[in-house]
DNA sequence: TTAGTTTGTTGGATCAACAGACAAAGTCCG
DNA sequence: CGGACTTTGTCTGTTGATCCAACAAACTAA
């Protein structure tokens, strides 16, 4: 399974031996890497290929820096053991940047998923305006992509995490509410800044790519439809059907923030009412909470720190935060039942302060879910607390240039 | 474009020669559907293969009977004219049939999307029982079978359509309220009751196959994110994403009726208060439009004829009539505002009631939109009317079936 | 030590796409 | 009217990837 972003509709294209071969390719690779290491005749037996076409694919993708020989295989006890093959995660690296609110953010990871490189730096980003950020980001990803050629791996691309409306095709920036900006072409932007690299440079949806991330951790367990839901000031969301993620016509899926589910709620800084966001945003729990001079609503502390928090009041078992809590994850599961009932998903993810708070977010959730899904038992949707954190969108962006590798092996240079 | 149901995530897998050659065929017949008669030297510049395989695929396809000369092609000044190649619908049929609350209904179409044989029977299902039910509509499935041999075409398979919760991997019937139906084997005894037939036989959600239905039609337009709502007693709805239709892990996506968007609402028929069908559903809006004892409320009724009755009064200019259509106009906006928000699709297409009340609903219903969604303008979406009406699922399920050929031509016998 | 089992490689067969040459069938122009 | 030019579709030979069958290598079990 790849990863794939599902950019455009999977037209079949005319097909000829390159394109088979590079089909193979990246069946193998794929196969080692979601199977874990095996001998080529495993390979060939559960791929269904030759063990002879499996012995060349796999001597390629060797050639290529992708897979290595390892170990004896010693659990067969009969006949000649085989040599494991396994993924070489050294050879390429993918990286991932991001932009928001209060922070810049750059991890590089290998083919393997290890971190090869990463930092975090707090930043106004609303204060400095667009050219002084991009300056900064631009340094930060020059920096990762120094860390990545030092470390002998190739580079597979740069993606660029914005919270905001980035345009399908084109990945143009139309909107980003929470920073403050308009329209704008980060993508160019930075590949002037970073003086127009060899390498693909691309920018998605913040939401979009923590999505991915979480969907990168559980595919294992052959789970393919998910929903991830993370609750900042804002809630950000993001749907991956059928392996895919889900983008829409114009990329603008998954903001499931303002959907309009509390006629009666507040206001919303979208400038409408009764979004979502309105009735399961931190600003909305720490309202219901606590009072207005509380220390855990000084925005000016750091996110974590209040959470810790809130945390503390209900596990001591305040009564105002408790009900609090209950409050948030009925609503959570209000709008959770309406996604539910849309697109059926197996796992509805908890990511940023819903992970934080999810022991007491769940109960209350799962209950307004199974009570307001039509398909029995809520559809067989689990709740999941993802444990990515604040780490999520550029994981999700590394990772996006990784299963380009995966998908086409033949894209990495001997 | 093959109008794919995306029944599981697209895992590529091991390729050879045949599944080569089955692509570039299932490339060069979807070329020719999409964009119409073309010469072979027009289809190998367009599609990037060479013009010698063009040649082999074009009389592959020929000899299977999916294809046919035509004339010569005039359009070209200069040089020797082409032999234009098109579609031949004649050599294979797909069948769809329905069962839904008071009718069964089938159809045969041709690969052109030709009608071969079609037939509509009011049956008052939930009094009949699924025994009787099935027998009825195992007859008409049979009698349609026929009429596609004597055509002389081959059968690509059946699909059933059913107004009910269907599991994705088995085709199982999970629930089917309006039927008053339970947990059921629909695909089982069908098999049994036609002779465990040779061609596939599969059951599917009504909803689904009506948006794929509505999907064929649009997909001429590179259109391939889209909503479809059908309005009735329930409303139904189904979404085509990327190209593919949304099924969730367990197939039971695009219940859209029953979000919990109206905390105020009515009472449902599913046990809940405030889904969505009980202030956009017909019943809906005839409470709004009408009295108690008004003719066309009476449910023994005709629902075309009732609908004329409602028709008649808004152009008439009637002020009740007008303002319910309004406010379901608008509580239609305002939960297809949800669903661009989760889904940005390109269109949102009218099915059922709403496409016969479109004219009225529109304005509504596109206001509300674009004041609730985050996206500019709405994120594009446009709002279209399909006329298919109550034809829409059995088209789908017979398109289904002859998206399998689309996919692999090599399945139809030489 | 021998029989049996499994692995991975080798050489040849097969199959499908490709490249280039070419005849066929038309237009354009002198 | 005839030659130059253009385009189509077929034909022949080449390329490249997979498959098949045979086989040597490496190990276990008796």
């Amino acid at each position: 399974m790849t990863l794939t972003d599902g950019r455009r509709p999977g037209s079949r294209v005319a097909a000829d031996h390159v394109s088979l071969r590079r089909n193979n390719l990246s069946v193998v690779l794929r196969h080692v890497r979601d199977l874990g290491p095996r001998s080529r005749a495993r390979i060939a037996e559960e791929t269904g290929l030759n063990k002879a076409t499996v012995s060349s694919l796999v001597a390629e993708l060797v050639e290529r820096g992708l897979l290595r020989e390892g170990d004896a295989d010693s659990s067969r006890a009969l006949g000649r053991p085989g040599q494991l093959v396994e993924l070489d995660g050294t050879g390429v690296c993918g990286v991932g940047a991001e932009i928001n609110v209060d922070y810049l953010a750059v991890v590089a990871l290998d083919l393997a998923g290890a971190v090869v490189h990463e930092k975090r730096v707090p930043v106004d980003v609303a204060h400095l305006g667009p050219g002084t950020t991009l300056d900064r980001l631009a340094e930060l990803v020059q920096e990762t992509v120094t860390a990545v050629e030092v470390s002998g791996g190739q580079l597979a691309g740069v993606t660029l995490a914005v919270p905001g409306l980035v345009q399908g095709e084109t990945g143009e920036l139309k909107l980003a509410p929470n920073l403050g900006w308009g329209e704008l072409s980060v993508a160019e932007e930075m590949r002037a800044r970073l003086g127009m690299p060899a390498y693909p440079l691309r920018v998605d949806n913040e939401a979009n790519l923590a999505t991915l991330a979480a969907y990168a951790e559980l595919r294992d367990e052959s789970l393919h439809d998910l929903v991830l839901l993370t609750g900042a000031v804002g809630v950000g969301g993001g749907v991956v059907t059928g392996g895919h993620l889900l983008r829409g016509g114009d990329g603008y899926a998954g903001e499931v923030g303002h959907m309009p589910v509390a006629p009666a709620g507040h206001a919303c800084g979208c400038g409408r009412t009764g979004c979502w966001e309105t009735v399961v945003g931190l600003a909305a729990l720490l309202h219901k909470a606590t009072d207005h001079d509380d220390p855990v609503r000084d925005p000016s502390l750091d996110v974590e720190q209040r959470l810790a928090g809130i945390v503390q009041r209900a596990e001591a078992g305040d009564a105002r935060t408790l009900s609090a809590l209950q409050d948030v994850g009925t609503w959570l599961g209000i709008g959770g039942a309406i996604l539910v009932n849309i697109l059926n998903p197996a796992a509805l993810v908890l990511g940023g302060y819903f992970a934080v708070l999810g022991p007491w977010l769940e109960a209350p959730l799962e209950q307004a879910i199974r009570e307001r899904v039509l398909a029995p038992d809520g559809g067989g949707c689990r709740i999941v607390r993802s444990d990515l954190g604040f780490a999520a969108a550029v994981r999700g962006g590394a990772q996006i240039c990784l299963d380009l590798v995966f998908a086409d092996p033949t894209i990495v240079n001997i």
